[in-house]
DNA sequence: AGGAGTTACGCAAACGTTTTCGTGTTAATA
DNA sequence: TATTAACACGAAAACGTTTGCGTAACTCCT
């Protein structure tokens, strides 16, 4: 019933704890005969040895934390499973923690987490956490020596290894192929400029326009307020999206900063009668499921989510089983892939 | 840099171990000056107990153990959403291991979490689970003492507690309303039946044709395997549902299952020039992000996922805190809501 | 037979806590 | 002044491991 610990097999047995815990090791310490009978018990009554008291030994959890801002997205759903499937073949659990974008939740999870819990953080940093600059406790969790991964939302400010997409680049082949397809009057909808990822994308899109020689149009770039996202403001979005396309009927192309905003625009589109891709081609970024089951499909620049979660374990753990030699810190940019569908041809 | 104990700061104020200890749970057994002095030091140099030295003195972890079958999931994102909220009310943290549908994987998972690491577990079954009918992993974990809920996908095999929604029920009510909407020929896509839930669907279906006098056609009934979910089989999922359509074109309303094949009935339907909703209606089960922004937005059975999330939570963590009273255990049913959009009116 | 070497095991410390109990010092009482 | 009570603190055990070291009992050699 309760569970076996080298105590009660050495009693049992009749031998002392550091007997059975080096016949189990197969030390050769140990006669024959006495480590076959202890490792048949243990092997008839399922021993396991306990991870907390290996933990406190080896100053090891061999467990990562992970804090995101959302679970319910699915760019970090995807960076998690990538996380979960490296840190399993490498013999490591995952911890979660969530911020719901908040810089108090961020907060108090790491120190939740940084007290033993775990050996190393990974982490993209919640949205309220990039508007008030405030990174104290990134810094000093790196300085009482836990190294952090920082992916997707990266701080320049931070000196850690980073994984990131090259959102800018991704932003910029995304609206040169609007631009292939002929369109001429295309339209950004993206976040405030403090949300680092929608301000490197729309300097993407403003880079494409420039070195096409299309001038970009103030009237047509909308910058969204975080409230939008938020459930009480649902239709907030769809109402800016509207008034954008009613007011710039000369639209004839769309490049979204995400999945959500790329989809209320196309169905706002299609309420004001217009076709998806004949009158309107729209590009969305990330590349989610909604993408896919949209009708049409929607095209979009695909970070490639796994491999961002599978390259930020590699360089946590990697970090973390090399603590001898400190290797500099890296920044590994994850390329982006444009994915067509049939929102734009 | 490095970590404070108490033991540092035992020496560093020349007092024992025990009495800085003691100073910090603010014992009467020490001084006014002494508790001072050292809560102020301790304060100063941000002292924070070691989490591991305490589980492994308490024999608690405070974390609650998560399996589940894919994370790339809305509903298991939105219970799991529910469950980091109350665990972090409540002082708990959450470890997530995914099984990917895979027996081994999940046993391999609750194994690597059960020696010390967790508290208790909340899991949700692989299907390759149900299909082979194994669950010695469960009853083993709950004989060691180890509390076990299951949610969603409930085995009544194993005795624990559990938060299901009423499928039936669900799926029953789905079915009426297309029923009342004027549908004759309700086809329906669902999995084959080991899958729990799949099953109890399907049943809930045929329960509301019957009430309603419509006699089955097994003809529209589409039972589909599972490896149409594999990516590799992508379009065989929509071939069959094509498939489906093309033979039996009267149907004039489908009930499926999940979102993915509700998404790609829609899809389909409207390859082969059928309006929804006018010449097909549709509902899907679970009301993901999907329903939301499908064009036209589609009737769902949601779930509730957050409070699947959130009484599973409850229930394990009342559990681990009374663990002297030995409570029945309970299944709790979470009421379904049927989620009206434009895919059937 | 006496010394050296081998074998097979146990003791104890360590990881960082909490907590029970013991004890030396001081203050209060008879 | 001698006894007791209150006070303030430390020693040690416990949670479950691992591991360096000590040592009793043999075996072997000369």
């Amino acid at each position: 019933m309760q569970k076996l610990t080298l105590k009660k097999i050495a009693q049992e047995l009749d031998v002392s704890i550091s007997t059975v815990s080096k016949a189990l090791r197969d030390s050769h310490e140990i006669s024959k005969d006495t480590r076959e009978k202890i490792n048949a018990f243990a092997k008839l009554y399922n021993y396991k040895p306990n991870n907390i008291a290996l933990s406190l030994k080896n100053r090891k959890t061999k467990t990562l934390g992970v804090i995101i801002p959302e679970i319910v997205h699915h760019f970090f759903t995807t960076v998690i499973s990538g996380i979960e499937k490296v840190a399993n073949e490498r013999g490591y659990n995952v911890i979660i923690g969530l911020s719901n974008e908040s810089f108090t939740k961020e907060v108090i999870n790491m120190e939740m987490l940084a007290n033993g819990s775990i050996d190393g953080f990974i982490l993209s940093v919640s949205r309220e956490t990039q508007f008030l600059k405030d990174y104290h406790h990134l810094t000093e969790t790196i300085y009482q020596g836990m190294p952090i991964v920082m992916f997707d939302r990266a701080l320049p400010e931070v000196e850690c290894d980073k994984v990131v997409v090259d959102d800018v680049e991704g932003a910029r082949k995304a609206v040169l192929n609007l631009i292939s397809h002929g369109c001429q009057n295309i339209a950004i909808i993206t976040t405030k400029d403090y949300v680092s990822v929608g301000m490197l994308r729309t300097n993407g899109y403003l880079q494409a326009l420039q070195e096409s020689n299309i001038s970009m149009n103030e009237k047509i770039i909308l910058k969204l307020d975080d409230k939008v996202n938020e459930v009480e403001h649902m239709n907030l979005l769809e109402k800016e999206i509207k008034n954008l396309l009613v007011k710039n009927p000369e639209i004839d192309g769309i490049f979204a900063v995400n999945e959500i905003y790329a989809l209320s625009a196309m169905k706002e589109a299609q309420k004001l009668g217009k076709n998806i891709p004949k009158d309107i081609k729209v590009i969305g970024f990330t590349d989610g499921i909604l993408s896919k089951y949209a009708s049409p499909g929607l095209t979009t620049v695909s970070q490639h989510g796994k491999q961002i979660g599978e390259k930020a374990a590699h360089l946590l753990i990697d970090r973390l089983e090399n603590e001898h030699i400190d290797t500099p810190f890296q920044t590994v940019v994850i390329e982006t892939e444009l994915i067509e569908r049939e929102s734009t041809f």
